[in-house]
RNA sequence: GGGCCUGUAGCUCAGUUGGUUAGAGCGCUUCCCUUACAAGGAAGAUGCCGGGGGUUCGAGUCCCUCCAGGCCCA
């Protein structure tokens, strides 16, 4: 141990980039792989996105996850902590859209000499090549990450900086092509031509875990069926624009109102189309007349009827959203194209109002629309209701669509440990309601490209059953410019040639693999080794049916395991009217100004006050109690090693010291087993608590005999303990306060503290030797009401006390005994009683008399 | 409609496998400039532990039910 070097006045000011700058500069928080996977612990990162800005939310989660990193750091596993950056999908695109005021027509051929223009026009976006938009997405998203990375370091995350990623970098590209490479080649991905939940604004498919129903006003429409024998057949529409897309009424089977019905046909009103009256269970007798229209496709219902009651497939919306140009062949009356041609184009609001100025007209519509509301599938990140277009698309298997997969996918929850265990029910109830495969090909521009062609026949059609499927050495390929093996570029399109899969798959196809990516998968297997499977996933619970799900999808069917063994669920963070902070609430607070303003150990205070899994409030007030603590740290750290206090194995010897370190033995036993349990936010109260109150009660009875009060060996005592502790509580803190804890080490130990090794009981107990705990608790009660005695008489604590009576128990006077000369100093006593009794403390103090 | 979480002091929250008079911090009241710390310290007041019912010698803790708030899924 070095002589302490201590500051005349300690400050936390400045200390985040002072430290920041030292852990860089020597590398502490370096993966070491020479370590083998027994000593590593591994941590899937999770990827803020980049094109948002990080708020709150991500301080307060991403703190809790360093805590767990920097306490398995000092328990001596090599800790495996890369960052990556969520670059990869819609958010880029949108922002890259208004940033520089373009947009992607992919049609466009690349332009190497495009530059963005100077001053956007948000309104007239200018069109652009794909590989050029892709490039102002790859610069953008760079600018950003330097923003992140420095918001980062300031906070405290003991991240190494060397492992870093993009979703959408070469590496996470070549990863999510070969993942899925594999997957086509086991047959767990594949292609169908069916009926899709489809973006009309962003022309895309979308998956069901990107769902979410909203509450929409609608309206019934009332409208008439007609019967062979000439009568009328009433059902209850909320999309009348739909008619011309009819294929079958139905109803329950059950329905006596309708069961004569089944197995005969009605003609539909305006186009004069036969369809047949089916029964299914699906149909509710309480909704609208209780029999309904089914259309191709008007909801995700009308898509279970049309598959399971085989019915025809009457399509008549675009990609677009708009109402199909050409007139459908199945509308063969005059009138009924005629009414057609008045509907074709439109989008399906002013369709739905030409149709009703229709059927008002024909006397089909009885009555006015009854208004109702109700819930309507949108596209999460979408602002108009989702329609159901047939499409050609491609799939991951996930259990959706099989019992036997879904069932092994269930299994992989159950393995993986949950903090807290509840959040494993959200799992569950994701996997059991699934009623899909998953969805993975979008169609946009910036993501990651299916990497696939296919052939071209004789006529120039896509060959779509024998796609051509390029070399894993070759990945990542970009099948719009790269040319499959055996095919020259000119044959691109071509009759007998190939044409590109134009499509790229949904980021979670890609953010599932980011263990893969992360730990180098197939690209550096010596660092695989060490990390995969990883130890940890931190994440927010809402994404667990999304990113979580997929992940263990993905390793389920490549490594046959689950991609970790712990996931550690936060909460969010909510305002002070308990609503979930947001940017479009306007209550989000810059987490820069934050650190600035309160000081970055303070804010992580905060946030790992804030227990596994569960919501928390955003609280200024319990960062103030944070920065107390760190300045609190200092001052009592200058009090100990200012006294010249050194670690001493043989000079504790005083039962107060050594009570006091049982107690601290027993405290370190306590938090290590909180963190054990991912419970960081319970071992940081541990640790505050006895901080507290060793710093109020214990160091004020000792330092009278810690200043040479007492004799020579009574302060050696008093010092080695006050540093024996100090030391501990430090390396307790400094998870959470990672730049004050270094601070101190700093002015008396050697190396950072986030390589020092974590307390161990044992050791601690060993100097305890039979020190006492009860001596603790029974002195705070005696200097409590000594405190008491002189703060009621409105005298300074220095006062001097005359006389004190203690009545206690015989063996806790005793006990109280050994540590009479500190209790005397502290308190000013001149003389003490002592009288048995039964029960607890009571005392009784006499003030002396001053002028 | 199904599932899950939460409800403890004015506020933010602890409360271990049921076990004495229910805790902390903030805030509030009254004091104390004390040689680590006034960005400090001491002391004090404050609770039908959401309501009701049950199990138990004993319930904030376990069970049932209701209420309120939140989340996920239909």
């Amino acid at each position: 141990m070095t002589t302490p070097r201590i500051p005349e006045t300690p400050t936390i000011a400045g200390l985040e980039q002072r430290w920041a700058d030292a852990w860089e500069e020597s590398g502490v928080y370096r993966f070491d792989r020479s370590k083998t996977r027994e000593q590593v612990y591994s941590i899937d990162t999770p990827p803020p996105t980049v094109s948002g800005s990080l708020h709150v939310g991500h301080v307060f989660s991403y703190t809790h996850t360093d805590c767990m990193a920097r306490y398995k750091r000092m328990r001596g596993l090599e800790v495996f902590y890369p960052m990556g950056w969520d670059d990869n999908g819609l958010p880029t695109e949108r922002r890259v859209q208004n940033y520089y005021g373009v947009r992607c027509d992919p049609s466009l051929p690349f332009d190497p000499n495009f530059t963005a223009p100077e001053t956007p026009d948000a309104k007239n976006q200018i069109p652009i090549s794909r590989r050029n938009f892709v490039a102002l997405c790859e610069e953008l998203t760079t600018q950003d990450e330097v923003v992140f990375e420095e918001l980062w370091r300031r906070l405290g995350l003991s991240v190494d900086w060397t492992q870093t990623y993009q979703t959408i970098g070469a590496n996470a590209q070549t990863a999510s092509q070969r993942a899925f490479l594999r997957n086509l080649a086991r047959g767990e991905a594949y292609m169908s031509e069916a009926p899709t939940l489809w973006d009309v604004t962003f022309r895309t498919a979308v998956a069901q875990a990107e769902l979410e129903d909203r509450e929409m006003p609608g309206a019934y429409h009332r409208i008439g069926f007609t019967q062979p024998n000439g009568e009328t057949v009433f059902i209850e529409t909320t999309r009348p624009e739909l008619i011309a897309a009819c294929v079958a009424l139905v109803a329950h089977p059950d329905d006596e109102r309708y069961q004569p019905l089944f197995g005969t046909t009605v003609t539909t009103p305006i186009f004069g189309v036969e369809v047949p009256v089916v029964a299914h269970t699906l149909a509710d007798p309480e909704k609208g007349s209780g029999i309904a229209m089914i259309c191709t496709f008007g909801d995700t219902t009308d898509v279970t009827w049309w598959r399971e009651l085989q019915l025809a497939t009457r399509p008549i919306i675009g990609w677009d959203g708009r109402i199909l140009q050409e007139t459908p062949e199945w509308i063969t009356t005059p009138a009924g194209q005629e009414a057609y041609a008045s509907i074709a184009r439109a989008t399906t609001f002013t369709a739905k109002a030409r149709m009703v100025e229709l059927l008002t007209a024909s006397g089909d519509m009885v009555g006015d629309p009854r208004p109702i509301t109700h819930q309507v599938k949108f596209f999460e990140k979408g602002d108009k209701p989702l329609e159901i277009v047939t499409t050609r698309q491609w799939y991951i298997t996930n259990g959706g669509r099989g019992k036997e997969l879904r069932a092994k996918l269930l299994a992989r929850g159950s393995e993986l440990k949950w903090h807290p265990p509840h959040m494993a029910v959200r799992y569950d109830n994701w996997v059991e309601g699934l009623n899909g495969d998953w969805l993975i090909s979008r169609q946009r521009f910036f993501g990651v490209p299916i990497p696939l062609w296919y052939p071209l026949d004789a006529d120039g059609l896509p060959v779509y059953d024998n796609p051509l499927v390029p070399d894993e050495s070759r990945l990542p390929v970009d099948p719009s410019s790269d040319t499959p093996d055996g095919y020259t570029e000119s044959q691109r399109g071509q009759a007998n040639g190939f044409m590109a899969d134009p499509d790229i798959m949904d980021t979670w196809a890609t953010s599932s693999l980011t263990p893969e990516i992360a730990g180098g998968w197939e690209r550096d297997p010596d660092l695989w080794a060490r990390v995969f499977p990883m130890d940890v996933r931190p994440q927010a619970h809402e994404i667990i049916r999304t990113w979580l799900f997929s992940t263990v999808v993905r390793s389920h069917l490549e490594f046959d395991e689950v991609p970790w063994s712990n996931a550690a669920i936060s909460g969010w963070i909510l305002d002070p009217d308990r609503k979930k902070m947001s940017k479009s609430k306007g209550n989000v607070v810059t987490p820069l100004d934050l650190l600035e303003e309160h000081g970055s150990d303070a804010v992580r205070y905060w946030a790992a006050s804030g227990r596994p899994g569960t919501d928390t409030a955003f609280d200024v007030g319990q960062m103030k109690i944070g920065r107390r603590l760190s300045i609190k740290i200092l001052n009592a750290s200058k009090f100990v090693l200012g006294l010249g206090s050194q670690e001493s194995a043989t000079a504790i010897t005083e039962p107060l010291d050594r009570a006091l370190l049982a107690l601290l033995a027993d405290r370190v036993e306590a938090c290590t087993a909180a963190f054990e349990d991912y419970n960081y936010a319970r071992a940081l109260e541990l640790a505050e608590e006895f901080f507290w109150s060793f710093t109020d009660d214990h160091v004020e009875l000792v330092k009278d005999r810690a200043y040479g009060g007492q004799g020579e060996a009574a302060a050696a005592s008093a010092q080695a303990t006050l540093a024996t502790a100090l030391s501990v509580m430090l390396r307790l803190f400094a998870p959470f306060t990672p730049f004050v804890t270094e601070e101190v080490w700093s002015w008396w130990q050697e190396g950072s503290i986030h390589r020092a090794a974590w307390p161990n009981a044992a050791e601690i107990r060993v100097l305890a030797a039979d020190g006492d705990p009860a001596l603790i608790a029974d002195l705070a009660v005696v200097l409590s009401s000594v405190r008491r005695a002189k703060s009621e008489a409105k005298v300074s604590m220095k006062a001097e006390i005359e006389s004190l009576t203690v009545s206690a128990p015989a063996a806790t006077i005793k006990r109280l005994q050994t540590a009479a000369g500190d209790l005397n100093a502290v308190g000013r006593i001149k003389t003490v009683t002592w009288t048995e009794s039964e029960g607890s403390i009571e005392t009784k103090a006499t003030l002396a008399i001053t002028d």
